[in-house]
Formats: structure tokens, sequence, C-alpha cells
DNA sequence: GTCTATATTCGGATAGAC
DNA sequence: GTCTATCCGAATATAGAC
């Protein structure tokens, strides 16, 4: 369908320049149409946008759990790092993950309420599967901390891998991942007394 | 002087619309004058943003020193906790950080090598600031962890308070912060034997 | 469903009077 | 240094032929 062929030109220039960034000539010109044949498969710029945010973030969220339930049976510190090395390899091999980030992190003014809006339910429900996890783990004593603290922090971590790979120096990204992830789990580990104690 | 009436009104602008959001006239608007006006105190719209960034990191680096050589006596973790206060604090009350933060995430494409060579710049220079700060506080025995790795982490710590002050959860940011913050440290302490043994 | 032609608006920028 | 007037280009969008 030519639409597809319209979302996927589109994804990946939203992913580097931003709405404002692209327009719907440049969109146009990659896949060899006009921009006016654009109007045939969307009404306007703004709905071929919030096409792809919402389409994005089913994709995302499935995917997410797909994500969990394979490493179900995984101790937490292995799904966790697999976690984090599944973000950095879709960051470079898939452009959706790129797309949302830039464009969450500053949208287009006149979509600000929407991109917000979409934005806010999928953490939510990401951070739903998330907690789940680290609940599992505290039953089974792989760790005896908050699963909703253990959580935050480390949706902390991928935060800043996003920042490292937005900002464009990889091996940096890399880097700062091992040497966060390295702290962070000791101190997961180093936690367990307090927590075992009431605290 | 009016060109500072001008950069005021622009910087909190870009702040919160970003570049591609901001126009011309709109800033005008702000301070009561038309947009022609702007032209007799910079060469265009790119000249009063790329002023804004260059001044933005200067006032920044400046003040990161003077906080360094401020809590020069603290301890570390005194300092550290000082460091994401502020952080936290400057976002609510202060447009510098939240227009730098925007709008290195997602530059103009047609500025994004001098934004960036900008940004790498600065974050080359604080962390050397950074570096020195947990070399002392190794030195001092405070901690025994490898400086720049402490400070890798650390800086994550930071990314991730701008994440979700940008996306506008202000509870949420702070929580997240404490959490990040406690997992941070005792990682810190925890990792100490480790160090000290020569790993 | 893609094209040509065209309408319209907006934003950046220049010229020149005061 | 601010104004009015004006230009130009770019971008979204619509109408209608094929």
């Amino acid at each position: 369908m030519g639409a597809n062929k319209i979302k996927g030109a589109a994804l990946s220039l939203f992913a580097e320049r931003g709405y404002d960034g692209t327009s719907l000539a440049l969109i146009a010109e990659q896949i060899g149409i006009k921009k006016q044949s654009i109007y045939a498969h969307f009404k306007g710029k703004e709905d071929l946008f919030l096409s792809l945010l919402t389409e994005t973030f089913t994709i995302e969220l499935k995917r997410e759990e797909q994500f969990l339930e394979h490493y179900y049976t995984s101790s937490l510190d292995a799904f966790l790092k697999a976690s984090l090395a599944s973000f950095l390899s879709r960051y470079n091999h898939d452009s959706r993950l790129k797309f949302w980030l830039k464009n969450t992190f500053l949208p287009p003014i006149h979509l600000y309420d929407q991109v917000n809006a979409q934005l806010n339910r999928y953490i939510h429900d990401v951070e739903s599967l998330y907690i789940k996890r680290f609940e599992t783990a505290v039953s089974k004593q792989e760790i005896a901390m908050n699963p909703q603290q253990a959580n935050l922090a480390f949706s902390a971590l991928l935060d800043s891998v996003a920042v490292e790979l937005i900002y464009g120096d990889q091996q940096r990204a890399v880097t700062k991942m091992e040497a966060s992830w390295n702290i962070y789990w000791q101190g997961l580990i180093a936690t367990n007394s307090d927590f075992e104690r009431g605290r």
C-alpha cells in the first residue's frame, strides 16, 4: 500500500529532523511522488504524524510485553541487561525509538497536549509491566527492595542512555551505560538488608 | 539595552517552543516591538539563537565552577545531593536550563553541527570539573571507586532528572531522583572493597 | 491514486523614513 | 533604534484533470 511507503519515509524523517524540520515535500521526494499525493492517504501533516505516534506506542508496548514474556524465566539481572542492550540496539536499527524520543521531548506546540497524553499513557503502561517483573524478583528473593523504587531507578538508566544516544556519541553511551549499570546493580544488592529489616 | 530585552524574551520562548516553533514576530510581540526592529540588534534569527546558546554555555559553565568551589569543603554526598537539588530548582526558576536541554536534543537541522559542537565542549568541560571532584573524594577516602565511572553514573542521574522535568511531571521527577540517588549512593559505597583490591 | 495548477498563509529578511 | 512598506521563499492545503 502507498500509505505504508509514506509512513516509512515520514517515520525516519520525523525521527531525524523533527516535525517542523520535515516538510511534506521532503517526505514525498524520498519515495518519488509529489507532496500533493500524500493527501490521498492522510488528511494532512498532523494526521500523518499522529497516526505514526499512535501506531508507534502501540507497537512499542506490544514489543515490551513480548520482551518480558521472553525473559520471564531469566534472572532479574539478565533480563535488565537484555533490556538495556535491546534499547541500544533498536536505536540504531529502527527509527521508531528515535522518532518518539525526539518528538515527545520537543513536540510541535500545537500538538503538545495530544503528544503528551499518549506519552504518559505509554509510560504508565510500560511501568506497570516492569513493576510486576520487579515484584516477581522480590517474591523469588532475587532482590529485597521496594519494586517501585527499583523500577524508577532502572528507568532512569534507560533515560540516560536515550540522552547519550541522541547526543550522538555511541561509545560514550555504552561506557556510561555500563558504569551506571554496575553501580545500579551493586546498589540494588546492597539495599537488601535494609529492606529485610523493614525500612 | 534593547538587545537584552530581546534576548530575555527569546530565551524563554525558545525554551518552551523550540527554534522552529518560535517566530521573530512572537518574540517581538512579547516586548512590544515589531519583528523588524530585532534586525537592529541581531543579524537574524540564527544569530540571535546562537548568541543565546554560546552565552548560555558560558554562564552555565561558570556557574558549575562556582558551585564546585562553594561546596569544596563539603562531603561528596552533600555536594552531589546539592547538585541534583540545584538542577531541579533551576529548571523551574530559570529558562536557561530548559533552553539548552530542549534545543540540543532536537536542534534545528541547519544548525545541528554548531549546536552539537558547543554542547560537546560544554559536556567535556563540566565533566573535567566533576571528575576532579570525584578524584578528591577518592584521595580523601570518601569513596574508593574509579572516578570516571562514578562521574558517568552520576551524570546519568542528571540526564534522567532532565528527561522527567521536560516530560512535565514534577512530582515524578523528584520521586525518581530520590530512588535513583539512594541506589546510586549505595552502589558507590558497595563498590569500595572491589576497588581497594585493585579490580 | 497521482498528477498539474493554484490558493493562502506565514516567516525571515531588506529598504528607507523618522 | 524603531517604525511602515515590501519582497521573497517555503510550506500546507485544495480543486480538478487523467
